[in-house]
DNA sequence: GTCTATACTCTGATAGAC
DNA sequence: GTCTATCAGAGTATAGAC
């Protein structure tokens, strides 16, 4: 009796509706183009989802709880600062490395459907804020560290998310093969890790920024 | 005789363009919305612009070149390495604070109809690659800095638009209003410089990443 | 549950009067 | 140059057989 893990048409449905409206957002994707991904007929789509715009709904849960839930579990650890920094790096450029599609996709939907979001963190009862305060308070305790939470966390995020956002413009205006891109993504691992926690080292009250082992007398680094 | 600068009909497409395709994007922007917010009819457009694509070409090369050439302004002035950084931080997020759907709009692009690019960076004798490589030249000459030039410019980019293009969702994860959201933008013109002058320095030979004068012992910072 | 055929709406584009 | 009217095609959604 082998197990065989054939994927239901609902489970096919979504799968190929995550790739289409990830590649064509939603006024560009079509329900023919999902149809034609899932290998299935058009009249399916309508029979396990209503409409275009439910099937995206379901899109969007799913990609956006994804998406926070692999922001916050590695926030919610006990470990201490560095480490989390650490931790969060490599588990979030990992994430989005194997799920690229996400962020564009919802960012898009932000800009299409602002309301939206509000409750979905009301819910899963998430303060984003507090969380975000809790990762620079930790970083004081342990390290004397003032970073102010908004701009650090957006400055992470930043780091991690624009490259794959913009990875069609990079991608272009580089002119980076395929597998020259994949290269990129694959450095970004240690190279951002590397910016950041240099970074936060000039964050040390001891350490004021203006400090200059060069002579360059008024501009200095 | 009294001069009216009142805009000829050209001109009246081209803004109402503008504003529609920034909003929509290609595939959610209608001609008829461009039309009404042109105050002309429909046939008007076809008139002057033979067709839907051909407008966006216009709208597209326009909001491009605007960026661009921000960009390589700034990147192109002859200062040393460290005033082309603050300078570049400084143009920019003011550009793109005053133009901030601006990125939306070319990533959007990008999603939806990836050709389009690269011929104008050839049109316009622009070599992406060598002008980044550029500025790490540079640091590594005045500054003994070793910056990889693709990460690092990078680096650089995100910190600037990523916050600009997710704005629509930083505001509702943190609940900001928008007055709160415009001090947040105002205050990444000293937050994001010090943010990379101080991770710069991280990139000094002479001071190695894993150096930290706490007394933790293998996780260092 | 899955398919074929089709209804209906929206939208880009054109024809032609003025 | 500008308008009204209309076409042709594409796209979402549904009806109905199996």
């Amino acid at each position: 009796m082998k197990k065989v893990p054939e994927k239901n048409t609902q489970e096919k449905i979504l799968d190929a509706a995550k790739k289409v409206f990830h590649r064509k957002g939603f006024e560009g994707a079509r329900m023919q183009e999902i149809a034609d991904e899932a290998a299935i007929n058009k009249a399916l789509l309508h029979y396990y989802y209503r409409s275009k715009d439910n099937l995206f709904q379901s899109v969007f849960e799913d990609a956006f709880s994804k998406m926070a839930s692999a922001i916050i579990e590695v926030i919610s650890r006990e470990v201490s600062f560095d480490e989390k920094i650490k931790a969060f790096l490599d588990v979030y450029l990992t994430f989005l490395q194997e799920n690229s599609y996400i962020p564009w996709f919802i960012i898009n939907c932000m800009y299409e459907k602002p309301e939206q979001l509000g409750e979905m963190f009301r819910k899963q009862h998430i303060n984003p804020k507090q969380l975000v305060k809790g990762i620079t308070d930790q970083a004081r305790q342990e390290y004397n560290l003032e970073l102010n939470p908004m701009h650090f966390f957006v400055n992470l995020l930043s780091l991690c998310v624009f490259p794959v956002v913009a990875k069609p413009l990079l991608k272009e205006v580089f002119g980076f093969s395929p597998a020259e891109m994949d290269r990129f993504e694959e450095e970004r691992k240690t190279e951002v890790p590397l910016f950041i926690l240099n970074a936060i080292k000039g964050f040390e009250p001891g350490r004021p920024v203006k400090k200059t082992k060069k002579t360059r007398s008024t501009n200095e680094l």
